[in-house]
DNA sequence: TTTGTTTGTCTATCGGATGTACAAAGTGTT
DNA sequence: AACACTTTGTACATCCGATAGACAAACAAA
């Protein structure tokens, strides 16, 4: 049987103390008085969890704020520059890496392409990769608080990778390398579940519960927010939605099955219809994203009608999932999201039409307000959620 | 922003005693001590829980046990005669009523087959069916704690039925009218998710976290018990699972869709296939699963492909299923299950092959061991367990 | 009989939330 | 300027419930 939670004093007040915290985070600037009502706690418990809140330096007090009509009150921010978060995007040909504050706000990003590296070659990249963000900071309490990194891949439970298709990576336990290296915690996630968490914490699914975050990238991945938590089914395995039929005796996938989605709606489908199409690229021979939609932007109507096409296809996926979750978000994520402008109407019109007509009710279709920063967000994220946690429940009462 | 719960000390002695009388219902007969040594809580604290347990009825002592070289323990039992529950299953053309106890063991059971009755003449029948089995209870401490309703169709949040098209209905809100004639909580679920909870809490889903209940009878509804917790989406309509497109062109479907995964794996398709393939039924005209499965039975060939058919398509959705949820089991329930001698073979081979190698790791895909009975168990489990919540809440500490 | 173990209760203690009183710092009115 | 009234934040007594440890009762094994 499941260890179950046991209850007492102590777990009490450390769920009263991320109340309190969350509180600030999410209305600050706010006064003691505020967060008592706001949250229903007696204004001495306030008080008193302010008060090791601010000797933990996780939050300061500002000058005093305007009076309705009494005393002034004091006003309570949440402390940003408390420390640094280092959230890495592991491409299948690139590394983003991003530096930010503990409320995601990017003080410094690099961007390094690459190709064909090994694994050995990639690991390297991003230890030169924190180091140099690292160099960047300035002096905080804490420093920097953890590195979350976004891998195109299955991660198991335990956080390891278990299979990175397009690295050609299985088995590889890259969270305690960087932990044994740096000696910060690491946070090792799927790449559409940072994503989700990326968009829901500081994107456009902000104040949202239940979104289903889909990135489409060379192929089709998916988070899931249900409940405001991320779901990553038993084995850590969810979201596998690619490989998801939509069409019984479709075109062969290489996963085995057939009629896979990401074999209609993902940027190599995208390409490969273009090679079918013999889309002229000017100055060019290699066929890519970018190209084809610069010739959509110059009014090419070829290519428009490759992305319209593309667009119609994603609807019959996310037409699916909305029927499936009943989600109040569906957030369309990763490189095609630049492509908004030709996807958004087939989309629109396919769910529109296909979708039952009562799960259309309080829902809203977007696309990616961080584009392709939402999943080193989201790590960054992951990382500074860990550390809040942990910070509070060794309460010291205060920092050397 | 939504409101926060808050910590107290009520909140903890509330939590720590169901997690008492929960530890009572899965292991019993256990003794104090035992409790205290699984949950992680004093042995005071168990002792002073399990006698306000006592008081209201809900547990028993019985003699004492085996020592194990020391003082005998005291058996602690949970009280599955405290009072009883009622479920009942509405289908498109019958009502099945059960009358449980508490640890959801049948004691009585009315099933009335209808056809074409209006709202009106439905309600009466199930008012009848309550009176019924009501008069078959012996006097209890808590006598009839509750009713539960499962229902082919939508339910809103708030326990509306908003459509259930087979029926014909809208906008019903039969939980008011049920409440205010017998005074006691009612509990409206779709029949899907009822069947969920049935089987996780009584049938083939016990001990499992993740399971995707697959209620597949004249359409198909899905049922999501996720991290142990029924997901019902946004709005409640979550699970719409028969109008997931499987095939992009697909026939049209009544939703205005078309390829709808119900057209080619329901009990609607497969007497549809019947007709198409000119199936003879002996000394009758129409077509039934009921018919088709005692052909079948006989070693007819032809009914026996069309189940096989069936079971192929089954495979597909649920393939897409899996790949999604990464689920610990799946269960195939409802009416099509008594067809699992056919269908199983096929499933078994589709998932196997066309689903994503790693995703079938501790995977169980089972059918419903409660067959036409998980519906009404599960929405008798709504009504118990709402029950013992809210008795717990309630600590009088005994009861008159 | 002796020794050691297990069970369940009782009592003192402790941690933390709550309620109330109160001082400090405002506003508005006369 | 004097006064009443509000609002904010802290201090103190109180209360609730979990915990630790002592204890007696009930048993097994030597």
């Amino acid at each position: 049987m499941r260890q179950n939670k046991r209850w007492n004093q102590q777990v009490v007040k450390k769920e009263n103390k991320t109340l309190v915290l969350d509180s600030i985070r999410n209305n600050a600037p706010i006064s003691r008085a505020d967060i008592a009502s706001l949250t229903g706690l007696n204004k001495g418990t306030v008080s008193s969890l302010v008060n090791e809140l601010l000797g933990e330096k996780l939050i300061y007090e500002s000058g005093p704020g305007k009076s309705s009509g009494g005393r002034r009150p004091v006003l309570l921010y949440f402390n940003q520059l408390a420390g640094y978060s280092i959230g890495i995007d592991l491409g299948v040909n690139y590394l983003l890496g991003i530096l930010t504050n503990l409320e995601g706000n990017i003080c410094h990003e690099k961007y390094v392409d690459f190709d064909n590296l090994t694994y050995e070659e990639i690991l390297q990249e991003m230890i030169k990769m924190v180091d140099y963000l690292s160099a960047q900071t300035e002096t905080t309490p804490y420093g920097i608080i953890g590195i979350g990194v976004g891998v195109p891949g299955i991660i198991s439970n335990d956080s390891k990778i278990l299979l990175a298709p397009n690295l050609n990576w299985r088995n590889i336990d890259l969270k305690e390398e960087l932990e044994s290296k740096f000696g910060v915690p690491v946070t090792i996630e799927n790449e559409a579940n940072a994503g989700a968490y990326g968009e829901k914490t500081f994107g456009i699914g902000k104040n949202h519960h239940n979104i289903i975050y889909v990135s489409v990238g060379i192929g089709i991945g998916v988070g899931l927010i249900l409940n405001g938590r991320l779901y990553k089914g038993n084995n850590g395995f969810s979201g596998e939605f690619g490989h998801m039929t939509i069409e019984v005796g479709g075109t062969k996938c290489s996963c085995g099955s057939e009629g896979c989605w990401e074999l209609y709606a993902s940027e190599r489908a995208l390409i490969k219809s273009a090679q079918r199409n013999n889309i002229h690229i000017p100055d060019s021979k290699e066929i890519s994203l970018e190209k084809l939609i610069s010739l959509a932007k110059n009014g090419d109507h070829d290519s428009i009608q490759l992305f319209e096409e593309i667009g119609k296809y994603l609807g019959v996926g996310i037409n699916n999932i909305i029927n499936i979750f009943n989600p109040e978000q569906v957030i369309i994520g990763n490189r095609i999201a630049a492509a908004e402008t030709w996807l958004k109407e087939p989309l629109r019109q396919w769910v529109e039409n296909q979708t039952l007509w009562f799960s259309q009710k309080d829902l809203k279709v977007d696309f990616s307000a961080l584009l392709t920063h939402s999943a080193a967000l989201g790590v960054s994220a992951f990382a500074v959620e860990k550390f809040l946690l942990q910070a509070i429940e060794t309460n010291e009462g205060a920092i050397s």
